[in-house]
DNA sequence: TTGCGTGCAAAGGTTTTGCATGGCA
DNA sequence: TGCCATGCAAAACCTTTGCACGCAA
């Protein structure tokens, strides 16, 4: 990450794995910062989270309204899909060999190359689906 | 689409129908709207593609730099996937059985809601594979 | 000491809002 | 005629850039 190790960038880096099974924007990276009196400002954040995306090391998603979110990515994210509710915001991680088999098929008869971080399944998850039946 | 029928509605409607193998940024709905002298003010155009989204006739997306782009959608475009091409641009109608059943699976299996319209399967075309090959 | 990193302020780009005017029904 | 629609200008956002200062190596 960049060429000096500085507090600045440890603190983003802590801040992700602190929540590493949520997506943060930005600003409530701000927001966690902020309570825990870490002093990074938003440039910093936004620079630190640009060199991690070039590294490959975070996952960059892009809100419905245009705003970025940030999640680091474990190596298993590279070989499966993610799925998001959009109620709840829940992100599903989902290892399923059936899911293999459809990305296989699809590169080899849609010949067509999935980049599964940059690939999100939306919909809605079960317990928000119920809610909305009532 | 809203109360009133006018002319700036129609317009909106017909240069996304002449584009309906295309995703459209609004400034390139602007730019054509510009060369076929219609006379269509941007926040029209915002407006007439917020009623339309509303009515889930066109699928919005929005690129990785917070763009927003939009495309018609036709009937089939709710029971399939889309597979974007991150490198052309190309937007693939993903028509396929093997899909259909994995979408079945991960309503009963994963208990999940697809919603296809908001999905899109990121990736590179196999012609923009071969290039980066080169 | 060198030069990369930081963070404020300003600029850039897209989208939304306020408001007076225009046009459909 | 009554209201909705339009479009300009301004505001609101998120993100990027310029630049002087601070800090890691």
């Amino acid at each position: 990450m960049g060429i000096y190790k500085t507090k600045q960038k440890s603190n983003v880096l802590k801040i992700l794995s602190d929540n590493i099974d949520k997506e943060l924007t930005i600003s409530q990276i701000k927001e966690i910062a902020d309570q825990m009196d870490m002093k990074l400002g938003l440039t910093t954040i936004y620079r630190g989270l640009d060199e991690l995306e070039k590294m490959n090391q975070i996952r960059k998603t892009v809100r419905p309204n245009g705003e970025a979110e940030y999640q680091l990515v474990q190596e298993e994210c590279f070989h499966h899909f993610h799925m998001k509710c959009s109620s709840c915001g829940k992100l599903i991680h989902l290892d399923c060999s059936e899911v293999d088999l459809l990305m296989e098929h699809i590169s080899k008869k849609h010949a067509f190359h999935i980049d599964s971080i940059s690939t999100t399944i939306m919909g809605v998850c079960d317990s928000c689906y119920r809610e909305e039946a009532n």
